[in-house]
DNA sequence: TAATATGTCCATCAAATGATGGAAACAATA
DNA sequence: TATTGTTTCCATCATTTGATGGACATATTA
């Protein structure tokens, strides 16, 4: 059994695809209850039926929309870990940084999405699977931060969160930090990669791998 | 002239006040959009048009909400600011995470508001004044970051949005955050100041004043 | 007390919004 | 070509939501 999400998924092109590719957009921009289904309808340019007709109700897409790009940071994530495995610490998080950094400056909704569904509620439970808790404990062992790999201290968690949270909060803020700054946007991406080394290299790299 | 915020500022248990300080929360939890001003009234148990008759259209009451925290996280800040004045950065820093955190988890709104703020949109233009580039520079001046005093650097402006930003989150993020790790309130804000601490002071107490 | 100002609620409106039925267009296949 | 299944759009509905007018109540003051 093949879900919509997959379908859509495997043929971007396809109206299912460009819908959900709008949807992730217009979702981060305004979050569920500031998007309106004809506003995403709109902007792939079919009638709001049509919408209907592929996702069902506004609910359902949004809840596509999350599994989308949480399937998309996973699979980001993984990549980036082969890419760091076996180096030293400060050069892994380095790495990881540059990394993740651009990649979400090159789909920010993704960082919104995510902050959103953090810091902001839902009147209609939208309850469904976020699936963190996995990602930090995938993330925590693959910085290699935590000395016991089956079990990821509570510790070492929120250290995890709070990295992730740096990067996006810079990410997702950009349109409100950017004009503040004056700054471009190669500008401002570059000197949010320098800030998040400023700030998160010292506190690992300078300690044993079980916080301080 | 004094202003319906002023009014409401000094006289909480006015219905003026009463209504701001919901609608504070409520906003808050939800965002604009999910908000509605029924919601709003009927959490302070009045009429809609109460709520309409003292505060005017849903922009205008919003607006106020954000003056009010903005207000109160400035008053805030320089509280903190005399109670750390003339102490060793590394202390500075100490202090500062530990009073804004207690702060802020006791008016988790505030956090909340700015956040959203910071990463969602509103359809309508809610445009007004924030302030946070006064804030940023003011933070980074009392926690003596910068040497040149009237002129922050962006550098260091992006080092307070790092601060500012990593304490916003663990806040904000508590109903997210908590259950997913299993933790009571308590042991949860216990945990947010060592984890803000860990990052945080090694960057900053290390080095010279003007970044790395 | 009479008169005026202030505050609250009920009823209601117009627009926006989520959602659907059914006709038409289009594609695939016998 | 006729048939069947899929996709798209138009028209429309029921609710929700922002907002207001006017009646009633309560306080204030002449």
């Amino acid at each position: 059994m093949v879900t919509p999400l997959e379908k859509a998924r495997k043929n971007p092109d396809s109206m299912k695809g460009k819908i959900l590719s709008v949807a992730r957009c217009v979702f981060g921009e305004y979050g569920f209850h500031g998007t309106t289904t004809r506003m995403i309808a709109q902007e792939v340019g079919i009638d709001i039926s049509t919408l209907y007709y592929h996702w069902g109700e506004k609910g359902d897409l949004y809840a596509a929309v999350i599994l989308d790009i949480t399937e998309d940071l996973r699979s980001k994530l993984q990549d980036v870990e082969r890419v760091i495995h076996g180096k030293p610490l400060a050069v892994r998080i380095d790495i990881a940084i540059d990394r993740m950094t651009d990649y979400l400056f090159e789909h920010p909704e993704i960082s919104n999405l995510i902050l959103l569904r953090y810091f902001g509620k839902t009147r209609t439970n939208t309850g469904f699977d976020f699936r963190v808790p996995e990602f930090i404990s995938d993330i925590a062992r693959s910085m290699d931060l935590c000395s016991d790999k089956a079990n990821v201290s509570k510790k070492v968690k929120m250290q995890v969160l709070g990295i992730m949270n740096a990067i996006h909060n810079f990410v997702s803020g950009e349109d409100f930090f950017k004009p503040m700054l004056e700054m471009a946007r190669d500008e401002y991406i570059r000197m949010v990669k320098e800030t998040l080394k400023f700030i998160l290299i010292p506190a690992f790299s300078g300690t044993s791998t079980e916080g301080r």
